[in-house]
DNA sequence: TGGCAGATTTTA
DNA sequence: AAAATCTGCCAA
């Protein structure tokens, strides 16, 4: 894997999400560095998506998704869990990636602490566990992922194409026919 | 100002 | 199937 590079957020959304799938996200905390292999995103757009948080325009909650790409969106789901976001388009569009579902590649022991599960696979598959397993908390909301203690990975060559799986995202109610949902073929 | 739906997870 | 319980939107 390879840091990212601004170039890498100049192409569309859809793009940048299929982009993610075989790169790292990696959080280095106090306790210590949790990491996970990147198998799972949602694209979610500013233009004929009333999915996304960006539908209506800017708020509190959803300032960052506007702000620069390279960054984190990172909010509260049903008022207690964190979804863990890569803002993706030009400052100011509103566009993002979420990341739903890793698999834990370095600090497996601590995952398991934060996280109370026997089963491996079900460490980080979903985007409230992996945000408990690695320890993402609402004050990386806006924070520079190629820099400080949350960082993102790119994966040296992109998945192929027939690597990848699309469908329809999970746990929406509107705009359900996008295929914006991007899976890791196993 | 209140009610409700929502990019979820866990337990019964 | 239901609870936990924050945020934003829309109706009074």
């Amino acid at each position: 894997v390879r840091a990212p590079r601004p170039a890498d957020f100049a192409r569309p959304t859809v793009e940048v999400a299929r982009l993610l799938l075989g790169g790292v996200l990696e959080h280095a905390g106090a306790a210590g560095t949790v990491a996970g292999r990147i198998v799972e995103v949602e694209a979610y757009l500013a233009r004929d998506d009333e999915a996304s948080h960006s539908a209506r325009g800017p708020t509190r909650r959803n300032t960052s998704m506007f702000g620069p790409p390279g960054h984190a969106y990172v909010y509260l789901c049903y008022g207690l869990h964190v979804c863990f976001n890569v803002v993706t388009a030009p400052r100011g569009t509103g566009e993002a990636v979420l990341v739903r579902a890793l698999e834990i590649v370095e600090g497996e022991d601590l995952a398991r602490a934060r996280r109370r599960t026997r089963r491996r696979a079900n460490l980080a598959n979903g985007p409230g566990k992996l945000c408990a397993a690695l320890d993402i908390a609402l004050a990386a909301d806006g924070s520079d992922l190629s820099g400080g203690a949350l960082r993102l990975h790119l994966p040296r060559a992109p998945l192929e194409p027939a690597q990848i799986e699309a469908g329809p995202r999970v746990g929406i109610t509107r705009s359900v026919d996008l295929p914006l949902r991007f899976r890791e073929r196993v």
